[in-house]
DNA sequence: TATAAGTTCTATAGATTTATAGAATTTGCG
DNA sequence: CGCAAATTCTATAAATCTATAGAACTTATA
């Protein structure tokens, strides 16, 4: 019956497997989750997992490779768009906050797990999220370039803000079905452009860059 | 009787083993760990932890509340202050992000691992956390009313969102021993005042530049 | 010193888990 | 159909890990 070729169905499988873990690992955590649960979420027998994952470990790294491989992609299509600073830092963090709406609990692992994976195996990981954060502090380069910004500001701690920002609300999001993303992307994006506090010099031109985009 | 002395060393043992608990939970999580571990750290045999904890899972409960019953105490008493809008969120920021490199070990593992908990050990950390969290946002309620604050600023998202970032950075302060404490302080906090972009002329009325696109 | 309470140790039952081997089944195709 | 490869299953060893029981050791004090 199945028309597809063999090596397709084991693509499919794998790829299941794969979203297994992630649903699992993000539920119970590595160590929390037993092969047999992800086997069972799959739909087969615990030893059957060992056909698509060498070991349990094995399958944590293609778990947070996954869930970081997608997040990085995002940011380098993001990255290389021809748009103002208000308008890629709001499509960064609309792509960030929806993945952990989306089918990425791949993404949350990574960030809660990956620590768990021996030093060998995380190498690949540091780097794509070195290129992340590399590409968010060049945004934020050319966004104090171009005098968006302010002077004061530090590339760096911007990045590296805007991502920890950005993960604290992603186990809110998982948690909370119901809340509206693109309105707390909105409120992310303002308080990272102009802050909470009032200020006699408001810069209000709310037709600007802001409310024009969407990503996925 | 000796009772003093007995009791004292009861109690400094028990401090211990919390301690040596959080320690350890920290570094592998709680599912990761073992009351082995635990144990050793401590300097006694992994049988002999259950002198002092019913279970693995009474362990976490008392590391989890110890945690978060420090967070919460400085959290009061900030808020009990007699200063302005800005002086207290600074002192908040402060005092978060310096748990995480203080004895505190504790309120990490409350953020990451409480989830681990059976739902009716969990219920007196949500009420501490839920008193934090509404604590911070009636310190975000009276900048409003007095005017340090835009209009347009939502108390709610204000405090969850100030509560997410330093809880981000905790995961780098941990990491990372030689970060600058008090500067990051101070950037966190200009970044909630003031946010990032450059605020030239126009000052505007109530209408928000970002706020206000809903539906979905 | 003797005693009792307090603290820690050893040993182990019982449960769970990872990973492997080989049998059984399903699938694609000549 | 009937073969061979791909996929899944069963069964299990080996290594955990939690929690308990009871023995042994410590300490304060009578």
């Amino acid at each position: 019956m199945a028309q597809v070729s063999e090596r397709s169905r084991y693509q499919s499988q794998k790829q299941l497997a794969i979203r297994s873990a992630a649903s699992v690992f993000a539920e119970k955590g590595f160590h929390g989750a037993s092969t047999k649960d992800i086997a069972e979420r799959m739909g087969i027998k615990q030893g059957s997992l060992y056909y698509y994952f060498k070991s349990k470990e094995e399958a944590l790294g293609e778990v947070c490779l996954y869930g970081i491989e997608d997040y990085v992609e995002r940011m380098q299509s993001i990255a290389a768009r021809d748009q103002p600073f208000e308008a890629k830092l709001m499509a960064i963090i609309a792509s960030h906050l929806s993945s952990y709406r989306e089918r990425n609990e791949a993404l949350k692992v990574h960030n809660d797990e990956r620590l768990y994976l021996p030093e060998d195996k995380r190498a690949r990981l540091k780097e794509l999220g070195s290129n992340y954060r590399q590409q968010l502090e060049r945004i934020f380069e050319e966004g104090a370039r171009t005098g968006a910004l302010r002077d004061s500001v530090e590339c760096h701690f911007a990045a590296q803000a805007v991502i920890g920002m950005c993960n604290g609300w992603g186990d809110i999001i998982v948690r909370e079905p119901d809340l509206d993303l693109f309105g707390l992307i909105q409120k992310c994006t303002d308080l990272v452009l102009n802050g909470f506090i009032e200020s006699p010099k408001r810069k209000c031109d709310g037709s600007e860059a802001v409310g024009n985009n969407q990503d996925q």
